[in-house]
RNA sequence: GUGACUGUAGCUCAGCUGGUUAGAGCGUCGGUCUGUGGAACCGAAGGCCGCGGGUCCGAAUCCCGUCAGUCACCCCA
């Protein structure tokens, strides 16, 4: 008994009518980074372990479990990338992009993590992303965040918040850092385990807790704005300046932290609350040091990345459920007399169209060929059939107001190029 | 990795405390009906009741395991 063959856990298949609108917000997308000058980047699907373990952190919980990693027949470590920020930085190193100076690029495409799924998280998803290269100035953050910001605009996503802050640099983090633990310290025997584990790992993160027992302790610990350098401050500063000119609503989140190593000053995230526990949609910041740290010049880095389904859960629970709009042509032959002179009308009309030309080519009576039609979601049907051939005509039919009109067949073509193409 | 809930027809689900041949709606196919569609009526096809084991005279039903889905934790897009 051979067993049932289905998608590995956590993956799955993206369908008619789905594949569809994610074919649109696709070209959408492509559109938007265009205008902001952004120049898309394919990169392997796979890349070496070493990439993902140096650039992403040996501590991130991705590089620890979550990566899928194997070894290839020559006995090299491969792991399917599960970020695409290494992968342009060691593309752009490898092709020497840098030396070209500021680099703006954008990808999308699919990423791998070796998680639980649940809602909003799966071990395949999809991520579109851009990375800006080469400026240091506040002007790029925002830049980025705006190109992020009007994707949820385009998209009338009324639900959607931006929340920003600043988690300074290596001059100034160490010293927050310990102030945090200073602060932590004399509570942390009742505080969660979880909260005792991340001031043994990552201190930043202590303020992330969800836990009802550290509330009280994170509502009084120091904000990271009183401990920020001067350098970091002003750049804070003219970030949150600029995205008031450019009219991008944000609020500061001070328990904003990233997750990934590689960030420092500027982080950012979009959130939506129909999403569930997996609530962030967006996520970014800036990230100075990446480029260096895996053996480049010193370039300054903003970017971002977009969780695909994610975003689509948000437009599907904000759209109203509305009927497919008609687009195209039926062409039904009754016969197959009928088959013979149709099929080459729907060949020419193809070459001529934009929109859909549908052909059944089973022997089935009208009513069934017409209900087809209608499950196509088709704008009109031209039907053939004994009279029509004995009378030189063809009939079109409106599927949308139900009306009929015979025209000679040879005009047939003319005509209908000029119907469809009108839309209706 | 941890926890909770759920796996019965292509889809949505019913099947009560174990009891003979497994149920509905939608969908599909055929007919009423060679010729006008979001329809009606009639009929048909479609099920190792997720998989494996156990208890029992008897398991879709109870127990254990496993796989999968869903949601949450963790973490993040």
């Amino acid at each position: 008994m051979p067993e049932k063959l289905t998608a590995p856990r956590g993956t799955s298949d993206l369908l008619p009518p789905e594949s569809a609108r994610w074919s649109e917000l696709e070209s959408r997308i492509h559109r938007l980074a265009a205008t902001f000058g952004y120049a898309e980047i394919r990169t392997p699907i796979f890349e070496t372990t070493q990439l993902f373990v140096r650039g992403v952190g040996e501590q991130s919980d991705i590089v620890e479990k979550e990566m899928y990693t194997f070894t290839d027949r020559g006995g090299r470590s491969l792991t399917l990338r599960p970020e695409w920020t290494a992968p342009v930085v060691r593309a752009a190193l490898e092709h020497d992009l840098f030396s070209w100076g500021p680099l703006r690029l954008y990808y999308i495409g699919p990423i791998f993590r070796y998680e639980r799924p649940q809602r909003g998280r799966y071990r395949q998803s999809h991520q579109f992303g851009v990375e800006s290269f080469g400026s240091a100035a506040p002007e790029a953050d925002v830049e980025v965040i705006s190109l992020a910001w009007e994707l949820v605009s385009a998209y009338a996503i009324t639900d959607a918040h931006l929340e920003i802050n600043s988690i300074g640099d290596e001059r100034c983090r160490p010293q927050y850092r310990a102030a945090l633990l200073a602060h932590f310290e004399p509570h942390l025997a009742s505080m969660s385990a979880d909260a005792r584990r991340r001031a043994e790992r990552n201190p930043l993160r202590l303020l992330d807790s969800k836990d009802p027992a550290d509330e009280r302790h994170i509502a009084t610990a120091p904000a990271f704005e009183a401990f920020l350098c001067a350098e970091c401050r002003e750049h804070f500063e003219a970030v949150k300046t600029y995205l008031q000119l450019v009219d991008v609503p944000f609020t500061v989140n001070p328990r904003i932290v990233r997750g990934l190593d590689y960030y420092g000053r500027t982080v950012f995230e979009i959130t939506s609350n129909v999403l569930g526990a997996q609530s962030s949609i967006c996520g970014g910041g800036r990230y100075d040091g990446l480029v260096k740290a895996l053996g480049g010049p010193e370039v300054p880095a903003v970017g971002f990345a977009l969780g695909l389904e994610r975003f689509m859960m948000v437009l599907e629970a904000l759209s109203r459920a509305s009927a497919r709009p008609r687009r195209g042509i039926e062409a039904i032959a009754l016969g197959a007399q009928a088959r013979t002179l149709l099929t080459p009308l729907v060949t020419e009309l193809r070459r001529r169209l934009e929109h859909p030309v549908f052909m059944d080519y089973q022997d089935r009576k009208l009513l069934a060929h017409l209900k087809i039609a209608d499950r196509n979601r088709a704008r009109y049907a031209m039907i053939l059939g004994s009279e029509e051939i004995a009378s030189g005509e063809i009939v079109l039919r409106d599927l949308e107001h139900r009306t009929d009109r015979r025209l000679p067949f040879d005009s047939a073509k003319v005509v209908v190029e000029q119907l469809v193409e009108a839309g209706d």
